[in-house]
DNA sequence: TTCCTTGTGTGTACGACGTATCCGAGCGAG
DNA sequence: CTCGCTCGGATACGTCGTACACACAAGGAA
């Protein structure tokens, strides 16, 4: 016969609406939760370890496995708690409103850098908070006359930009944050060599006038908002609204 | 006194350009690239060990040490072999070029699925066949009249866009064939209980309503060429180019 | 020739990791 | 009281990245 998986287990949000059988044990997913993002938060995904949240908690090492089942669990229950109470302001313009959720996504992910490195399923998790954020964002975009498709391409779209931008935003402060360079000029003069290195090729002359010239090389904020602009604009003259 | 590090060991590119003293060995950079890269692309990043590389590669579990100085340089050797020959079509308008820039960047990313998964080191690292990358893009946007930090910023709101686009694609390509689900169906049949969950919660009516009336929930194509329609359009629309 | 340096692969070993499995203590329901 | 459930503890296994000491080969200097 097959596997004996037969009755897959309620999924974790399931679980976690139910009652609460008498809620007076020392763990819970709340506080497994709350501590896991504190030491992503301070040290970077890294240092996520089953055994290192058992030992923040005062716990043995096996004891979270009652409430998460796994590790693949508890990135999701750490998604899902940072997205707790992310409110888009009703009733505004769709064009402030998914400015709001861009900016606001922003800060989210520059205060957890760690959510740029989520393996896949993490990624993809359906969490409650994060299916609030999508339906508050598709709500803003109700009424425009757009179908549905066109509604979620533009939803997608702003979303899509918005974590590219931020990958690269938060490696580079991640990268920062481990090797404890403060500032952006210590970043770029340990990173000064190789650059330097590959100018020295003669290669790539117009990157090489960029490095020069450019002014707004680390503005990460003028960026975003740049690109952001672009986005924005070209989803008002493609869909003419 | 500090340490030892002082004379900081040649970047790995700038020692690849070396010589090359005798390469009769039986192993070389290139070898363990195009073995790693194998590996990943056939059974995704966490396939990807030393060990398990020095198994294909015929050879002590060490002794890919002596032409990489890690994990980290291994990957940062794997995207620079998969960038290897990414040339774009010189002389085209702006738009065609970015285009296209997108489109290949996404055919790479969906070949290599595990380029939307990398730590942020590797992310960030400045591989030569990247550097020459960046290079045709922006040398594809000069003449335009538009000043450095402009340009720069095309490229990377194009680039932003393009990788948000596909940690999105290729999670949902990953989780498929991790399960070893062969189609959408397949796929959706899985995750349906989780979301027949969430709907049912009656939270989620605008999530509802596109469930049941969009007709490209499925084509990640068209769902691409939308976003990236407005991207461009709206470089176009903002710049006046 | 002989020696010695330099580059390359081998063998062994250590400390962390994720997690399977078995235990026992506490407590509410019958 | 006792049954059975829930929850944390203890132990253990296999795998990971990689430090370290060693062996061996080729080639230039003596």
């Amino acid at each position: 016969m097959a596997t004996e998986n037969d009755k897959p287990r309620a999924s974790l949000w399931e679980r976690l609406e139910r009652p609460a059988p008498a809620q007076r044990q020392t763990l819970s997913p709340q506080r497994i939760a709350t501590t896991a993002v504190q030491i992503a938060d301070a040290e970077g995904l890294e240092a996520i370890t089953m055994r290192r949240l058992a030992t923040e908690l005062g716990v043995a090492p096996m004891a979270p496995y009652r409430h998460v089942s796994g590790k693949d669990d508890l990135l999701e229950l750490m998604v899902d708690h940072v997205y707790a109470g992310f409110q888009l302001p009703a009733g505004q313009e769709w064009r402030q409103s998914m400015r709001t959720l861009a900016l606001r996504t922003r800060d989210l992910m520059l205060r957890h850098l760690w959510l740029a490195q989520l393996p896949p399923q993490a990624r993809l998790s359906l969490t409650p908070n994060r299916m609030s954020l999508a339906e508050q964002a598709l709500s803003a975009l109700d009424g425009l006359g757009l179908d549905d498709d066109a509604m979620m391409s533009v939803f997608r779209a702003v979303d899509a930009y918005v974590h590219g931008a931020l990958t690269d935003e938060s490696a580079v402060r991640t990268l920062m944050h481990e090797q404890g360079w403060s500032d952006g000029d210590e970043l770029r003069s340990e990173l000064a060599p190789q650059m330097i290195w590959h100018m020295r090729t003669g290669r790539y002359p117009t990157f090489k006038r960029y490095l020069h010239a450019a002014t707004r090389k680390d503005d990460a904020q003028w960026q975003f908002e740049t690109g952001l602009t672009f986005v924005l604009n070209g989803i008002a003259a493609t869909l003419a609204i």
